[in-house]
DNA sequence: TACCCGTGGCA
DNA sequence: TTGCCAAGGGT
């Protein structure tokens, strides 16, 4: 466990130089450690949850915070404890269930990975990277986390928590790039324990670490395990340079117009007439538009004589 | 690649 | 109050 604390200005050999970053091992020991005493008591971490809860609760916290989608998921596996039993249900269901949690389309796509699960996967979860990835909704790092915390796989689980951690930790920089790069990949893969186990354990512990102290605001490298080695806080924790993450607005915005178009029909039982929607809105072109894209995005079927619904097909 | 896609808590 | 942020995916 060399730790090269300085490049070696004179080398009086021709020894090849040691690796830059700090050696792996070096931050999965007390990185591991540290979360078997902090990791947080979540439904879909117990045994229970299996891989289906796995991948549900994957899904929901796609830019939504744990607190919010903590009561959703209970009531979801309740109801739908099986892929099979979430498939025979219209896609609206889903969306009716997805409540308040924001960016719906994601229901509709749980609702067809479920559809697919039930008929291409005899009803189980898949464990393949490359199967999961051909899922609707399943992108590079759900794909990986479901394989990592639901079969214990060895994937670089690449999130938002572990992009932030790497990106202090190794590459000395507050924030990492507005777009996760090939470099950050490639780092990932190159500090993933060889062990399966280890690496999956890693995985679920380094997430956990930048959500909990390494925190995008008011980080606490007070409770770090790793703070002794952490390039950025070494270097004084300078402040981020380069482009600001594009704000983003919402008040005004087509998203705010499709959002309160939804939250109408989510709340029927029966189907809404036009003009009940029209309500929401007073803006009649970006009303339109807005009602257009749910309809073409499959979030909203549209009836005949004016009349709207959550999609049973 | 850059942009679109919801919602709500918090400093 | 306003801006920032939250376990991304699809195009």
């Amino acid at each position: 466990m060399t730790a090269p604390t300085k490049p070696q200005s004179s080398p009086a050999t021709a020894t090849p130089t040691p690796a830059p970053t700090p050696t792996a091992t070096a931050l999965h020991t007390p990185v591991i450690s540290w979360f078997e005493t902090h990791a947080r008591d979540l439904p879909w971490r117990r045994p229970e949850a299996g891989p289906w809860g796995v991948m549900v609760s994957e899904f929901m916290l796609q830019q939504t915070p744990v607190n919010r989608v903590l009561p959703v998921y209970e009531q979801w596996l309740a109801r739908w404890p099986r892929p099979a039993d979430l498939a025979k249900e219209p896609p609206g269901e889903a969306v009716r269930a997805w409540g308040r949690l924001g960016y719906p389309r994601r229901a509709l796509r749980l609702h067809g990975a479920a559809v697919a699960i039930t008929e291409r996967h005899g009803g189980d979860v898949p464990r393949e990277h490359a199967q999961l990835l051909a899922l609707p909704g399943i992108g590079e790092y759900t794909a990986a986390a479901v394989a990592s915390f639901a079969y214990g796989q060895r994937h670089a689980v690449l999130d938002t928590n572990v992009r932030r951690v790497f990106a202090r930790a190794v590459s000395g920089t507050q924030y990492p790039p507005n777009a996760t790069t090939a470099a950050e990949r490639k780092l990932a893969r190159a500090l993933l324990p060889e062990d399966e186990g280890t690496a999956s354990r890693w995985a679920a512990a380094s997430m956990e670490l930048g959500a909990l102290v390494c925190t995008a605001k008011n980080e606490t490298c007070g409770h770090c395990p790793i703070a002794g080695q952490c390039a950025w806080r070494l270097a004084g924790k300078p402040a981020h340079e380069g482009p600001a993450r594009r704000a983003q607005t919402y008040a005004g915005t087509d998203r705010q117009v499709r959002g309160k178009l939804l939250a109408v029909l989510r709340e029927a039982i029966a189907p809404v007439p036009q003009a009940v929607l029209d309500r929401v809105w007073d803006e009649p072109v970006q009303r339109a538009r807005a009602l257009d894209g749910l309809v073409s995005d499959g979030l909203v079927e549209p009836l005949p004589g004016g009349l709207y619904r959550l999609p049973l097909t």
